[in-house]
DNA sequence: TCTTATGTAACTCTACGCGTTACATTTGTC
DNA sequence: GACAAATGTAACGCGTAGAGTTACATAAGA
């Protein structure tokens, strides 16, 4: 199976950027938080900030901010931000043309790859980054202490 | 993301034991119309056992059968039978607990992977191997010609 | 006994994501 | 202007996983 982390990291970091509301973090802070390097915090941002939800910019006390509303970004459109390949992966080479089955599987497993990939964003469209953020003010009990 | 064919190829075989209606066929034929080496079958094969989907014997003349109606093998089932991983990944080191985000943002996360995983696997239950084989017969013309 | 086929181990090749270091560049501050 | 802080980005190493391949022991029918 596919197995980035890419998207349980761009929820994370722009959870953290919706919490801090409109404050601008560097891409040191929200790697202590997601516990990873900045470098690859870094190129998140870079597609986070091509899909439009965040501003980046540059030199001392700057770093990103949240440029669209928590209650606009989906997690489905995060997904699709950050996430290159689909879930499913077709053959690796081409099946036999001169079987029957051969001929035909593979537009047969598009139409059913292209639906389950469509139910899935369906389904990841019902949640915005908002209501992440609700869920951890609600575990938070304490929001203003000190989080790097 | 996750990239494994193997879903793809037990689709592909579990049709062609399907189009051969009970007749037994060897891994090398089935490896032939995939494209790939019979070992690699034979692997998928093992996964198509346990699952309960077909019967496989050793010698002469045998190979691999359906033991179950087309009817009744959905696409849910074989993906949950070869794919191991899950399509979502959570991060690869924890996240900083001391941070309110990075404290509870795997626990939603972990809910959103299961909704998402399972509105995928619902979509694929709605598609059976009996629909799969139906769409190779309307396109294939000449059910009868030699096939490897 | 011979042939055919599976089960399975062991190995290589390749691709990819993550982590890391390094450095040029930009920007705000003193 | 000098300095500090931050991004953008290249380059490299590491680990993992899937696919493909070879080899061989074992089973089963002819």
């Amino acid at each position: 199976m596919r197995t980035s982390c890419r998207f349980a990291v761009a929820v994370h970091v722009l959870a953290v950027l919706a919490y801090r509301e409109g404050e601008a973090v560097s891409s040191s802070r929200l790697a202590a938080s997601v516990n990873t390097n900045p470098v690859v915090i870094r190129r998140l941002l870079l597609l986070l900030q091509t899909a439009g939800f965040i501003e980046t910019r540059k030199g001392a006390g700057s770093g990103s901010r949240l440029s669209r509303e928590p209650t606009k970004i989906s997690l489905a459109e995060i997904y699709r931000a950050v996430e290159t390949d689909e879930p499913f992966a077709s053959h690796s080479k081409r099946p036999n043309q001169a079987c029957p089955v051969g001929h035909c599987i593979q537009a047969e497993l598009e139409k059913v790859f292209a639906s389950a990939e469509a139910a899935l964003q369906e389904e990841l469209a019902k949640t915005n980054l908002a209501k992440i953020l609700k869920s951890v003010h609600v575990y938070c009990s304490a929001p203003n202490k000190d989080l790097r």
